[in-house]
DNA sequence: CTCAAATCATGACGGGGCGTCAGGATCGCT
DNA sequence: AGCGATCCTGACGCCCCGTCATGATTTGAG
């Protein structure tokens, strides 16, 4: 009990953690990498659990010390763009003065964000490649409440009459997913036409649409 | 070449196809009725080709005269489910007369038809299961011209002005999914608020979505 | 510094699902 | 009846999975 030693040793060259815990994270995160990777590459149905550990350099045996399942490294994937996203997404909340201008601000980030990580790694998918929908994460589900909690809070700004907040999060997270996949199968990718034409419809529906 | 006979045998009792073709179409039929129930009961994930094709009363070997792979029947399946709410579709893009009764429609009528799909076999779905994503089988993708055809007739009956329609096709199938599915997570189901919601989020946007 | 305990990487192993294929049974046709 | 075509059957080999005994490395205490 008593004093909690955070840093277990204390050398001239004071590496924080222990070595162990370093190598820890390092391994974790190579295995993330390998996985982008791997599923970038062979797809992710055809991708195998081998195939990522064998790219993170290690024993196949090691991946089960960090990860159940292919499946569960998915997830940490989605996880991390969530978590990575997050932060883009709470400006938005903050700066948020009326519905529109955070849906606008919302979808708009979402879309750079999106776009911005095709460009990073997912240069060569396998063309006719399932992606799975991603799994209901602590930061995805943490995104969604956020999502919510921005509607919320613009809507009672605006002193707005009550809807039913479970349909419209669902809704608008539905048609920002699908628009900005549509976005991405085009080329060049223009996100600003794609958020116009995603705001406007939620924003003032069919009658609102951009005109072509 | 000449005159094709479609009937081989002609007896007194004249089961049109042969025995061969009968049992063909029987045992096709058995393999995705077996399947539907499978998934039904242990999910799509832990469902195997055995399980399956154990079920339908099939030596293993069999299956892989009709189907690739277990992805292929869930193809299948969902492009048997897409066969029979067609038509319904259909009736719908014929009966349009302008856009609102045409989405009103055609949302009602898919929200009627997957209540009653569920109702039917996925009793006792395991809970946070997993359902893919339906791929795009030939009647799914008739399905989803068919919208966007109905699209394009009543916004050409109405002079409408031009709108980018796979972004509106895309968008309107996103949202009328998602409401779905979220639909059918509440009880009681109601298909009619639901489709309340989505029908005035897409026609009027926001403003016009149904107050509590 | 030394050493024992704790931690973790390693890769071999058993288990199981997958897809194939040679053999046999049934059907269609003459 | 008999022959060829069709297709059902289940055993087989392959590959991937997840585990585990073993050994290597680190940690912290004496």
């Amino acid at each position: 009990m008593s004093n909690i030693a955070y840093f277990p040793k204390a050398s001239v060259l004071d590496q924080r953690p222990g070595k162990r815990e370093r190598t820890k994270v390092a391994n974790r995160q190579a295995i993330l990498d390998a996985a982008r990777e791997v599923f970038g590459e062979l797809g992710y149905d055809a991708a195998t659990v081998r195939d990522i550990i064998r790219r993170a350099g290690l024993a196949s045996g090691t991946f089960y010390n960090y990860y159940k399942s292919k499946e569960e490294v998915f997830d940490a994937l989605a996880d991390d763009g969530a978590r990575r996203f997050r932060p883009l997404l709470r400006v938005e909340v903050e700066k948020a003065v009326d519905f529109q201008s955070f849906l606008r601000g919302a979808i708009t980030a979402y879309f750079v964000f999106v776009a911005t990580e095709q460009e990073n790694w997912r240069l060569n998918r396998p063309a006719g490649e399932q992606i799975p929908h991603a799994r209901a994460t602590p930061e995805i589900v943490a995104v969604f409440a956020e999502v919510r909690d921005g509607f919320a809070k613009v809507l009672e700004l605006e002193h707005a009459p009550a809807v039913d907040l479970d349909y419209l999060t669902a809704a608008c997270i539905a048609v920002a997913r699908e628009i900005g996949d549509k976005m991405l199968d085009r080329r060049p990718v223009d996100t600003a036409a794609a958020a116009d034409f995603a705001v406007n419809l939620i924003l003032g529906g069919l009658s609102a649409l951009p005109k072509l």
